[in-house]
DNA sequence: ACGCTATCGTACCGTTTGGTACAAAAACTA
DNA sequence: TAGTTTTTGTACCAAACGGTACGATAGCGT
């Protein structure tokens, strides 16, 4: 998991993750069954390790501005964890996927638009939202901005930058 | 130049490259010199076609907000050329590329991130664009969500969904 | 200590990749 | 028409890919 979101799926064959994990192929697909079922697993864990602590933030009490100030600072900061989101280069491989990582991805695409547009409801109920952006478009806008900005993260641009245009896409959104 | 726009990089080998178009391989190398010669020389004829073109277009007299609506309308609708753009297929390409190819993505990415600039600085001085956004932040957001609005369409998105985003996303550069 | 079972990795499979050696064919000169 | 030069594609190369057959190894109950 943390190789491939590291460095990506499509730099990193099935031979290459063997050798890195010290890994014999056999031993791999005894576990794994083939190389999507490799990057499914990938993904379930990813998605226990960084997304759902994201759906939770979002559940709780606090303030729309605080808990975007507190996620962009996350995302573009240097932590213990590597830049970028394994989630988000997943969406960007596509159609290179195989079946069942390709449905994972979907049903995590569909659970994290819908926190977010519940969210924004929440947000509007709190007078917190700018109530002219429908929740369907600001959960959408949520999900995309949140992408390019962990895309440019994984592509190593300057985070003080990344982290300005952030702050002027999601200024849209709150009071 | 087509086969890559509508298709990308990635899902195209060379082998498969030379198939639908026809042509034998040594053929191929013969005009081109590698793989790397053929995707700059791709890069070079849709710079021309479809950059040159945008380009042109910021330098014109119309105002800021009509530019931005036309280009925004532009690359949300159905055209006779393939959505998406073959130069942000190549952006995401990253490491992949060969290093005739990534230099010519480098080199396209200032000439118009330059362009976005220079555009902004003259919305700023005839008082149509948001005085408090850096020039330089705004170029780098210009450039920003016109990439994510075209990565958009290149995986398939609701055009209408995309439009209403993107209408979001810059409104925040305009007076 | 033995025999059974379950686990493990070596060594291979066919296919595809980017790239090229070289002979056949075409075009031009005379 | 004969000889020369240029152009073209067949047929190959080594490497890497995802995936697996099968013999070697390890663990375990007795």
């Amino acid at each position: 998991m943390l190789n491939y979101w590291r460095h990506g799926l499509s730099r990193l064959s099935l031979n290459e993750v063997c050798r890195r994990v010290n890994i014999s192929k056999p031993a791999l697909y005894r576990e794994f069954g083939s190389e999507d079922g490799l990057q499914a697993a990938a993904l379930a864990l990813y998605r226990k390790l960084a997304v759902v602590p994201l759906l939770e933030l979002l559940g709780g009490p606090h303030a729309m501005a605080d808990v975007i100030e507190q996620a962009l600072v996350t995302m573009t900061s240097a932590r213990e964890v590597p830049a970028g989101c394994l989630f988000t280069r997943m969406r960007l491989a596509g159609p290179h996927l195989g079946p069942e990582t390709r449905t994972a991805v979907e049903q995590l695409e569909r659970e994290r638009r819908d926190a977010f547009v519940a969210w924004y409801r929440r947000g509007l109920a709190r007078n917190e939202a700018n109530p002219a952006i429908a929740a369907e478009t600001a959960g959408a806008y949520l999900d995309t901005q949140i992408t390019t900005v962990l895309v440019q993260m994984t592509s190593g641009e300057a985070p003080a930058l990344v982290l300005a245009q952030a702050r002027l896409a999601f200024s849209v959104l709150t009071t």
